[in-house]
DNA sequence: TTGACATTGTTCAATTTTGAACTTTATATG
DNA sequence: CATATAAAGTTCAAAATTGAACAATGTCAA
């Protein structure tokens, strides 16, 4: 592979991919602001909203961050008053994320936006496209998953 | 709307997009580390591979960042001598960007990281499916650029 | 039980990123 | 022409993010 990748489909489509991503969540950082969020904070309150109870340390990974990214900022959001950590009963290491009502009544404001800017861009797609677009990309995930444990176990 | 988006066909799909971008974001990241490379700087080599010459301005506006971003991060690679910067002969505000030869054989080797990537997880789908792939995002990413520039607009 | 190792979360300094104010040059309008 | 306004790039301090070292707690095998 001497020549340039920019007219390989596999390339070109993926940049589709990367570009509408960036371009959304630069738009959905502006749709938010607003509401006194940043995408870091909106990440960890749907992410709780969705799962409440969640440990520091698998929150990290679902929002693709260091644990040191939490110890950070959750004392800033715990004192805005939108997260309570409690510790777990069980393991004195772990403390257990949830919302506070405020920081959940937030979080539903800023998944409303969400879902505007969503129904927006999905008018672009047929229901039926949408969800191949999702069945696409899970599938990708999926393969990427895999990719990464394998990488993971050679370097073990 | 007052009960939660998960199961909703476009918020549900959509999550699909966004978790496995920043899965892809990840994996690369970690693939053109041994380069010496970040993805910022990958993302700059990128664009001027394909189009040497770019301004400051526009390259900010393709990788989604701000111009000072580049006033800082430019600097450096130049010094590494990945980066050449020249001063435009007709509009002496603007500097035009390329690649020096060494930057443009360590973008080229990025490039075959990334190319590597991609035809690990696009095994995933069949030809005719990374087609329709790249299809929905354009026209996705053409609905919410409408409607950024709508918002602008209105702001003005 | 002990000792080695793994896991959870924190700290802290270094790096990266941002936004606002600024300089310089170009463009448009009276 | 003169003046106002816009655009390109820089600077700088503030904010956000990271990674490595660390403390505390849990787990497991000998």
């Amino acid at each position: 592979m001497t020549d340039l990748p920019w007219n390989r489909p596999r390339f070109k489509n993926w940049l589709a991919v990367a570009r509408t991503s960036a371009l959304w969540h630069q738009r959905l950082a502006a749709d938010i602001a607003p509401l006194g969020l940043r995408m870091n904070q909106f990440d960890i309150m749907a992410n709780l909203l969705y799962e409440p109870g969640m440990t520091q340390q698998r929150l990290a990974e679902k929002i693709f961050v260091g644990r040191s990214n939490l110890s950070m900022s959750l004392p800033d959001m715990e004192a805005t008053g939108w997260v309570r950590r409690e510790p777990d009963a069980e393991d004195r290491r772990v403390k257990r994320l949830f919302l506070t009502p405020e920081g959940e009544s937030v979080a539903r404001l800023a998944l409303e936006a969400e879902c505007r800017l969503l129904d927006e861009m999905m008018e672009a797609l047929s229901e039926t496209e949408c969800n191949q677009l999702g069945d696409y990309m899970r599938r990708i995930g999926d393969r990427l998953r895999a990719g990464a444990a394998a990488a993971n176990d050679a370097a073990r």
